[in-house]
DNA sequence: GTCTATATTGTGATAGAC
DNA sequence: GTCTATCACAATATAGAC
C-alpha cells in the first residue's frame, strides 16, 4: 500500500542544468496543489494544468492519483514529523534547549512550507486508519527525554499539558493564519515577522509556564 | 449566494415529540458527515445514508449539497467564532477575566465539538474569498478591548503575539488529537480529562507568559 | 413527502497516434 | 515521452410514480 514509487521512469534528457525533469514538474505540481487543496478537492487535471503538462502523462508516471498523494503526503509528514522525535528523545539537551531548538526549527520550516499542518492534519483526519502505524512507530512522546523532564520539574501537571503548549504555540499561528489574517487584518509580511519573533518568544514563554 | 433557505418546506407531521422532521434529520446527518470528513471528501449519498432516507429528498429539501453545506459551517463558524468578538470587546472585564471566561467557554464547545476547528479552517482553505466579507465583519481583533489591555501591560511585544497564544492553548489540541493520540497514546477520555484540566491552567499560564 | 429510475455532469484513467 | 480523444464510472441532481 505504500510501495515507493517516485523513480519508476528515468527522464531521458540530459537535464540541461536549468530545466527539470516531466516527472519533477508533475511532483513539484501536486506538492503544490495537494497541500493547498487537499486530497479530496484536488483534481488530477489541476495538477496537470498547473505543471503544464497533459493529464496522461501523470498516470504514466505516477500510475494513479492515490500513488502520487502517497509520495507528496510522505514527504510532508516527514517535514512535519521527522525531527520532533529525535529532538524530544535527545538525552544530552536540557529542557530549555529543547524548547529553542524545536521552536526555531519548526518555525522556519513553517515559514517556508505554510500549508503543511492543516494538509497534514485533515488528511489524517480524513484517512484515520492509513498513517496510523507509521506515525506510531515514528515519535513516542511519552517515553521521551523531554516528557521526563517535564515531569521532574513540575510533578503535579501531565507532561503531556507542555507538549501541547509548545506544538501549540509554535503550529496554531500557521493552521489559524487564514482565519487570523481576515480577523486580525495583517499583511503576509507582518506575519513572517511575527512568526520570526516568535522563536525567541515562545523559549521565554515556555519556561514561565513551566515555573507557574 | 448566502441566502438562509433552512425552512422552504414545513413537515407535515405534528412533531409527535420524540421524532424530528426529514429537514432536521438530514441537517443532523450533515452536520456530522460535513465536519467529518469536510466539504470535498463528502458524497451526498453519505450524508442521506447517514439520516436514513433517500437521496432525492436532500435535494428536495436542500436543492443541492452546496447549499446545504452553506447552512451547515454557517452554524459551525457561528459556533466557533460568535463569542469571540464579544468577549474581546467587552470593556467591563479584565484581562484576567477574558482569558479565564474565554478558554472555559470554549473548552466546553469544543469538548462537545471537537472537529469543528479542523473543519472551518480547513474549509477556509478550499474556499478563500467565500467567507472573507461574513468574518472580517464579526471579529476585528486590533480594535478590540482586550488588544488594548495587552498593550498596556505589554508596550513592548505585538499584542497579536498573545492572541495567538490564548487560541492556541485553547484550540491546538483539539486540531492536534488525531495526530496526538498516536503520538502519545491517549484514550478519548484521558483527552477529555486533559482538556478540562486546561480550563484553569491556561489561565495561569497566560499570566506567566504576559509577565514573562 | 418519499421513493425508484434516470438524466447529466464531473473526474480518474486508458488507448492509440505521433 | 507526449499528446488528443475517449472510456468508464462516480456523484450530483431531476423526473415522475405513488
Amino acid at each position: 500500500m505504500f510501495a515507493v514509487v517516485s523513480s519508476n521512469r528515468m527522464a531521458k534528457q540530459t537535464a540541461k542544468k536549468a530545466d527539470i525533469s516531466t516527472e519533477e514538474k508533475i511532483k513539484e505540481a501536486a506538492r503544490k496543489v495537494f497541500t493547498q487543496k487537499g486530497y479530496a478537492a484536488t483534481r488530477t487535471r489541476d495538477i496537470a494544468e498547473e505543471a503544464g503538462i497533459n493529464l496522461a502523462l501523470l498516470n504514466y508516471y505516477f500510475r494513479s492519483k492515490e500513488k502520487l498523494f502517497e509520495i507528496v503526503i510522505l514527504e510532508k509528514m516527514q517535514i512535519l514529523l521527522g525531527k520532533l522525535g529525535p529532538a524530544l528523545m535527545d538525552e544530552r539537551t536540557s529542557l530549555e534547549q529543547k524548547v529553542e531548538q524545536i521552536a526555531e526549527h519548526y518555525i522556519d520550516t513553517l515559514i517556508a512550507n505554510p500549508d503543511i499542518p492543516l494538509f497534514v492534519l485533515g488528511e489524517i483526519r480524513n484517512h484515520p486508519d492509513k498513517f496510523a502505524d507509521m506515525i506510531r512507530t515514528k515519535t513516542k512522546i511519552v517515553d521521551s527525554a523531554m516528557f521526563k523532564q517535564i515531569a521532574e520539574r513540575r510533578p503535579d501537571i501531565d507532561p503531556l499539558h507542555f507538549i501541547f503548549n509548545m506544538l501549540g504555540l509554535i503550529i496554531f499561528p500557521f493552521i489559524g493564519k487564514p482565519l487570523l489574517q481576515l480577523v486580525a487584518g495583517i499583511t503576509a509580511d507582518h506575519a513572517v515577522t511575527l512568526m520570526n519573533e516568535r522563536k525567541q518568544l515562545i523559549k521565554k514563554w515556555f519556561s514561565a509556564m513551566i515555573h507557574a
